[in-house]
DNA sequence: CGAAGGCTTGATCTCGGTCAAGGCAGGTGG
DNA sequence: CCACCTGCCTTGACCGAGATCAAGCCTTCG
C-alpha cells in the first residue's frame, strides 16, 4: 500500500508543479545538459532551487567507502535542491541526454513566499509529499527482498513514466543506477529482470525499455 | 558524515522547536499518555500536529507480512504528525510511561502561518530537516552492516537524549523498537550490542541504559 | 510461587553480495 | 567492410552476513 502513496504524491505534482508554470519565465533560469553532467555537487553551497523540465537526473550521495546510494530518480516536473543546511547533501547528475533544469534564486523564492501565500502553502505541501515518498522508500529499502524492491521500482517508473506508445516504458537510467537506487548490487537487479521477464511478467524492448504483460503479477510481487 | 547530519538538525530543535513555546498554551492542547498508549493509528484521518513534550514515542508502519517498520522515534521538542495526505500513514504509539504531547488544529496552524511569517518559515525549515534526516537514514538502512547500524543507533541517542549522571544515556524502546527502526533482526541487535559491550565500546546500567566508554572505537563502527 | 514478556545465546539455513567470465551493441580506426 | 575496443548487461559459482528457529535466562508482576 506504501508502493501506492509514492505514485500518487508523485502524480499529483507532475508535470509540473503548482503555479510554478508562471515563475518559470519571470523569475527562473533555464539550463541545459547533456548525459552524465553535473547540476551540483555535494558540499557546493545550496542558494538555488531548482525544477526538472525535460530529461532525468539522479540525485545521489557518495559513501565513504566509494559506493553511492540513489535517493531519488528526478523526472520532469519535480522540484529538488531545497536543503535546510548552506552546503549541498547531494549531488545531481543528469542521465538523460538533453535535459534541461530552470534554476531558482533561493532568497528569492523565500521573499516571494512571504507575498504568495498560495505559493507558500504549495512548497510546503510539497515538501510534506518528499517526506511521505520518503517514508515509503524507508520501508522498500529496509523491509523487503531485493526481488520485491525491483518490481516496486518498475511500477513505479511505469506510472511516473510519461507512457509511450503501446505502454512502453522507458528506463533513462542504467542498471548501475538501479542498483544504487535500489541498494542491491548489479546483478541481483539483472538477475530479478531476466527472472520476471522468464515468467512473463514483464517484456524487454532492447535494455532500456520494457512492457508490463501481467500488472497482477507484478503488483503481488512487490508488496510481499 | 551523515550521520552526523541527523545529530546536527535534530540537535537544532530541540528542545521545543522555534516560536512553538508561546502557542503551546494558546491554540494546542495537551494529552497524557501510558506505555503503549496510541496517539493516533494509521489511516486515520490526519487533521492535527503535535508537539512532544516528553516520554517517547515511536512512529511506525504496519507492512502486510505483519512485521512493522518503525520511521522514527520521537524525543522531546519533536513535532509530527504533518501529513500531506487526509489519512495518516503512520501511527505513533508511546514507549514510555509518562508521555505527554500537545495537540494543534491543523486548520488553525495553516491559517496561523498565513498570518505569521516566521512560523511559516520555521515550519518549512523543520520539513526541510525532516527530509535531511530521512535521506541520512536512507543511507544507513540501505548501505550499512547491521553492527554498523547499531553503532549509528547509540551515537544518535546518545546525541539526543537529556545527558543524566555520568554520561548514561537512556534506551526508552525495547530491544525489539530498535530492530523494527533499524530493519534487522532483535537476536541481531542483542548480538551487537553484546560484542560492543564485550569489546568495551559501551557499558549498560541495567538493559535500558548505557554508558560510551570508547566513543573513538564507536564512531569508527558506524560510518564504514 | 508461577506466568509472561523481554533479553541473550547457539545452531542452521538462505538470500544476495562478490568474484569471474562471457555476450552484445555502438563507436573508432585501419 | 571488418577488427577491435569499450561499456553495459547477463550468467554462473561460491561464500558470508544475518534471518530464522530453538532454547534458556532474568525481571517483573499478579
Amino acid at each position: 500500500m506504501h508502493l501506492a502513496t509514492i505514485d500518487e504524491s508523485r502524480r499529483a505534482r507532475a508535470p509540473i508543479p503548482f503555479g510554478l508554470t508562471g515563475l518559470i519565465e519571470s523569475i527562473g533560469t533555464p539550463y541545459n545538459y547533456g548525459t552524465e553532467d553535473t547540476v551540483y555537487r555535494q558540499c557546493e553551497s545550496a542558494d538555488h532551487w531548482y525544477l526538472l523540465v525535460s530529461g532525468a537526473a539522479r540525485q545521489c550521495a557518495q559513501i565513504s567507502d566509494g559506493r553511492r546510494q540513489i535517493m531519488d530518480f528526478l523526472l520532469p516536473g519535480d522540484l529538488f535542491g531545497f536543503e535546510i543546511a548552506a552546503r549541498r547533501e547531494c549531488s545531481v547528475e543528469c542521465v538523460a541526454e538533453n535535459t534541461t533544469v530552470v534554476r531558482y534564486e533561493r532568497q528569492r523564492m523565500e521573499s516571494l513566499m512571504e507575498a504568495d501565500q498560495n505559493l507558500a502553502r504549495s512548497v510546503r505541501e510539497i515538501a510534506f509529499g518528499s517526506i511521505d515518498r520518503l517514508q515509503s522508500r524507508m520501508i522498500l529499502l529496509g523491509r523487503s527482498r531485493a526481488s520485491e524492491r525491483v518490481c516496486g521500482f518498475l511500477l513505479e517508473m511505469a506510472h511516473r513514466a510519461q507512457k509511450t506508445i503501446e505502454g512502453i516504458v522507458a528506463l533513462p537510467m542504467s542498471r548501475y543506477d538501479i542498483a544504487d537506487y535500489l541498494a542491491i548490487a548489479v546483478e541481483t537487479v539483472s538477475r530479478s529482470l531476466t527472472a520476471l521477464r522468464s515468467e512473463h511478467v514483464i517484456t524487454f524492448v532492447g535494455a532500456r525499455n520494457f512492457r508490463i504483460v501481467n500488472r497482477e503479477a507484478l503488483e503481488a510481487r512487490c508488496c510481499r
